[in-house]
RNA sequence: GGACGGCUAGCUCAGUUGGUUAGAGCGACUGGUUUACACCCAGUAGGUCACAGGUUCGAGUCCUGUGCCGUCCACCA
């Protein structure tokens, strides 16, 4: 073994081991329960992120714990093909090449953005793979992939079927750029300082006299056709019914009540342009007034807005049509506004509220979707996201889920040739073409990226093909055992998901009334959702491309292997919070592998195991008459850890769970156990035993250790020799009831004293490290000590003498009848200890520091006397509350006490 | 405008039903080539638990209010 853990070697190498042996592949085997997760289907020309990172390691936790439970695992890995994110990547590189989608039509283009996919794409898997993860890679899925896209038609059509899905003219959310419709959630609303102009209307009937109203908007005044008051409000009793001039493409328009205004804000009246407006809309709708679209897909002003404005840019058009209105005195007034301002997602920029036929969805099963969560048959962690779901399905609105884009699943419909589209007689919709193909034509757009990622643990596992379910298990694998994603998505994906479980999983499909409980409980795509923080820099911002603030993981596991990347993103992964990325703590990650590879490296310097091959052999090397306190409390302190990872697992406390392991690995057995060995191994006995013990707690390290750092653990358990040619993922670290009973079985019973006596003896090293220290005396091992304490102190110091002696860095502990006078003291849990310095003391600096410490004892003692003296203390708090006190109090004044002496025996 | 989260050591965070003297890692400082590890070891310093009230024998922890930071939702043009 090297001295330090070189990881890129052993990373490819058990990788590549791994797949030959085909240790992820997800079987159906009845007789073992299944743990499954699908993953979240990254973009499938995406690159690996930070968030990724998090992400998936995660989810690679969860798997290998389970393997190593005993499941059968299945992890299944695929992509997305995300609409607009690639179109729009594929339109850039056509214009890089001087042409357009456009230019090239429909079939060409899907043709070249296939070529793109497969040339950009999966490269996100190879980088998971770089990362560790244990995906079952022969079973991924592509969105766009035959199946998939089979089972995407299906299920429109069954919602069209079951009344679901609908085409209408609605307001929705365009965007000028990518020249598609998109939905609610896909628009951002941003905080924006605006510009709120308030123009006059003249009055028809009172020429002369004029109105006004107020508008972020005046580019859209030639839409106006109307304008309306609130009907209570009586600043204008004979208004209503009146006409207005418009001071742009002049007409004129009425001025009508509606109880949508608001009173309080401009000027109190509001112009109407129903085409424009989602409000404007709506109340267009209740007048019956007509609706007059100026706008051009992209953005620009068409010739219903005149030709002052034709042809211009919506945002050139506002500046024009504010010159305008100023020119002929209709602008009063112009005042800056912050208001929130609809943007795309993806091209951000300002979303133009349009009016355009569309298909929209009504969300099937959202009550049952409610009651999955409130129910508790889908668990939410941290549990305050299910709040924010519920509220999301409250409030729930229709869907639209058409795209004006090529790249995705088409929409099965089609109509009549000739005929007027918006009338359902001439629609044809079913997965097939219809038979007399030649009098038909397709709907030329395409469905919503997550109106096909909806289906995702379905359709991965099968659905709706009844052979494919049965190849694929889904009945054995269905509901997924956890979701792990960002809460960034829980309505995009999440909610969604369990609404198409719901509606689409199990038979009774026309059925519209509410599913019962036991039909809930099967149909839900997963059983719990562990929703990961949000990965930022280390000044809190988000992380992005465009702020060049993400490291490249693949960077940071060249630098610290993939083991120290995951250990470093883990550590910092608080449950459900934000995290605040340090490169610092990747580098702890790696010093971790470090470490954990050293101390191997040293059990092998002390000699090879005779047999590590199972737990009962090494325990079977272990003698009874060997065993020491140590040896009692280190394997109580495994057993403690190992009930401890058990139980923050269960509340997917991942970090604890590092903490935890973190601990007992470095603290316990490495600072203290490996320590005190080393004076151990000179007697041949005593070494086996000894050695026998850290076998045992290095197997159950590196057991425990393996979900977080998977290669170093495999690599270490090949190594020691425990693997007899088995891979480490099948063994399972198990319960610390289990590792008692089965030393038990050998006949070792651990004594709980033991931890105490340990404790104490190191509160006792650390105590008299620091006398030195004081001293710079660090580094001189002939030092000796006198110590005066009572006959339970003596047993214990003489007990474990040799590793005091060896840990303190000292060559004797000497018994004094009394105190000796001039020299440094510390008082200890095991006495009163004194440094005998041979060379003279600094008397002054001892009482000083002596007097500090033991006004600090007054102190605390005053407060615990204090509290005793409260008889309503003592009435009212629990026994054994009063009971701690007491003893507290004991031990401070007999600590107190030897403080004195040891002042005292200064002079 | 609503909802949620955060505010504890210089930094990042633990602190589970209120209960002994509020913890860890990093960083800082001091010392160190002892039979693994300087990617390491030993030691030291450092905190009015955001603020103000309240409940209680007892509050970092519970209640009310305030402030700051962050996120989500919402049709005030």
């Amino acid at each position: 073994m090297d001295k330090a853990y070189s990881p890129q070697e052993v990373e490819n190498r058990l990788y590549q081991k791994w797949l030959d042996e085909e240790c992820f592949s997800g079987k159906i085997s009845e007789n073992k329960d299944s743990y499954s997760i699908v993953i979240p289907p990254p973009n499938v020309t995406g690159v690996l992120t930070m968030g990724h990172v998090l992400n998936n390691t995660i989810q690679d936790i969860l798997t290998r714990r389970a393997r190593q439970e005993g499941h059968s695992v299945l992890w299944l890995p695929g992509t997305d093909h995300a609409g607009i994110a690639t179109q729009t990547k594929v339109e850039q590189a056509l214009r890089k090449e001087g042409t357009s989608r456009r230019d090239l039509g429909r079939e060409k283009f899907l043709e070249k953005a296939c070529e793109w996919r497969d040339e950009h794409g999966g490269i996100i898997f190879k980088q998971l793979q770089k990362l560790g993860c244990s995906c079952d890679w022969e079973r991924s899925v592509h969105t766009l992939d035959k199946d998939y896209s089979d089972a995407v038609l299906e299920a429109f059509v069954k919602l069209f079927e079951r009344g679901y899905i609908y085409r209408g003219k609605r307001m929705v959310n365009w965007c000028p750029v990518s020249l598609t419709a998109l939905s609610d959630e896909e628009v951002i609303m941003k905080p924006q300082t605006s510009k709120l102009y308030k123009i006059r209307y003249e009055i028809v009937e009172s020429p002369g006299q004029y109105v006004q109203i107020s508008t972020t908007r005046p580019e859209t005044i030639m839409g106006d056709v109307a304008l309306a008051i609130h009907p209570d409000d009586e600043r204008w009793p004979n208004l209503q019914g009146k006409f207005v001039r418009r001071p742009l493409q002049p007409t004129e328009i009425p001025i009508i009540a509606d109880a949508a205004v608001e009173k309080d804000f401009g000027t109190g009246m509001l112009k109407i342009t129903p085409a424009h407006d989602q409000l404007d809309f709506e109340i267009g709708q209740r007048h019956d007034l007509q609706f007059v679209d100026l706008f051009n897909p992209d953005g620009s002003l068409n010739e219903f807005a005149g030709a002052d404005f034709e042809g211009m840019d919506r945002f050139d058009a506002r500046k024009a049509a504010i010159e305008k209105l100023k020119a002929q005195g209709d602008l009063i007034d112009e005042e800056t506004h912050e208001n929130n301002v609809g943007f795309s997602e993806r091209a951000d920029v300002p979303i133009e509220p349009r009016l355009s036929e569309q298909w929209f969805l009504k969300y099937p099963r959202v009550e049952e979707a409610k009651q999955a969560v409130r129910d508790g048959h889908i668990k939410f962690f941290p549990k305050r996201w299910e709040k924010t779901y519920l509220h999301w399905l409250e409030n729930i609105r229709d869907w639209c889920i058409s795209r004006q884009l090529w790249w995705g699943h088409r929409i099965p419909v089609w109509y009549r040739k000739g005929e007027p589209r918006s009338d359902s007689v001439n629609w044809f919709v079913g997965i097939n073409p219809p038979d007399d193909i030649e009098n038909w034509e397709q709907d030329e757009d395409v469905l919503d990226t997550w109106a096909s990622s909806w289906l995702w643990p379905l359709a991965t596992l099968g659905w709706p093909s009844e052979k494919a379910m049965k190849e694929k298990g889904l009945d054995y694998f269905y509901p997924t055992s956890a979701l792990v994603t960002g809460p960034d998505i829980i309505f995009f994906w999440v909610a969604r998901m369990i609404m198409a479980g719901l509606e689409f999983k199990g038979d009774c499909p026309n059925e519209i009334s509410l599913l019962p409980e036991n039909e809930i409980s099967k149909r839900i795509p997963f059983k719990e959702v562990y929703f990961t923080g949000i990965i930022r820099d280390a000044d809190g911002r988000k992380m992005s491309k465009s702020l060049g603030n993400s490291p490249d993981p693949l960077e940071l596991i060249a630098k610290y292997g993939a083991d120290g990347l995951r250990h470093g993103i883990m550590s910092i992964a608080p449950k459900g919070q934000d995290i605040r990325f340090s490169e610092e703590r990747i580098e702890q990650g790696r010093n971790f592998c470090n470490k954990l590879w050293n101390v191997c490296r040293f059990r092998q310097m002390s000699g090879s195991p005779k047999d590590n091959s199972n737990f009962e052999f090494i325990c079977s090397r272990l003698d009874q008459s060997k065993f020491t306190t140590d040896d009692h409390a280190i394997l109580l302190r495994l057993s403690q850890t190992l009930d401890e990872v058990n139980k923050l697992y269960q509340e997917y406390e991942f970090n604890s769970v590092l903490h935890a392991i973190y601990h007992f690995f470095w603290t316990d057995f490495c600072d203290w156990y490996i320590e005190v060995s080393k004076p151990r191994m000179t007697d041949s006995e005593d070494k086996e035993t000894c050695l026998a013990v850290q076998d045992i707690c290095i197997r159950q390290i590196l057991l425990l250790l393996h979900p977080f750092t998977p290669f170093i653990t495999e690599e270490l358990w090949s190594l020691l020799g425990y693997a007899n040619g088995k891979t480490i993922q099948v063994f399972s670290p198990g319960k610390g009831a289990d590792l008692l009973k089965k030393l038990s079985e050998q006949g070792f019973d651990l004594k709980n004293e033991s931890l105490e006596e340990v404790s104490k003896t190191r509160e006792l090293i650390t105590l008299l490290r620091a006398l030195k220290a004081e001293r710079n005396l660090a580094n001189n091992r002939n030092v000796e000590f006198f110590y005066i304490g009572n006959s339970n102190d003596e047993t214990a110091i003489n007990h474990n003498q040799s590793s005091i002696l060896a840990m303190v860095g000292a060559a004797a502990l000497k018994k004094a009848e009394a105190a000796p006078t001039g020299l440094p003291a510390t008082v200890t849990p095991l006495g009163t200890f004194f440094l005998d310095l041979s060379a003279g003391v600094d008397i002054e600096s001892e009482r000083q520091r002596l007097t500090k410490e033991s006004e600090s004892l007054v102190k605390i003692i005053k407060g615990i006397e204090a509290k005793l003296g409260n008889s309503s203390f003592v009435d009212k708090a629990p026994v054994q509350i009063v009971e701690g006190a007491k003893t507290q109090l004991a031990d401070n004044q007999s600590k107190l006490q030897e403080t004195h002496e040891a002042l005292q025996a200064l002079q």
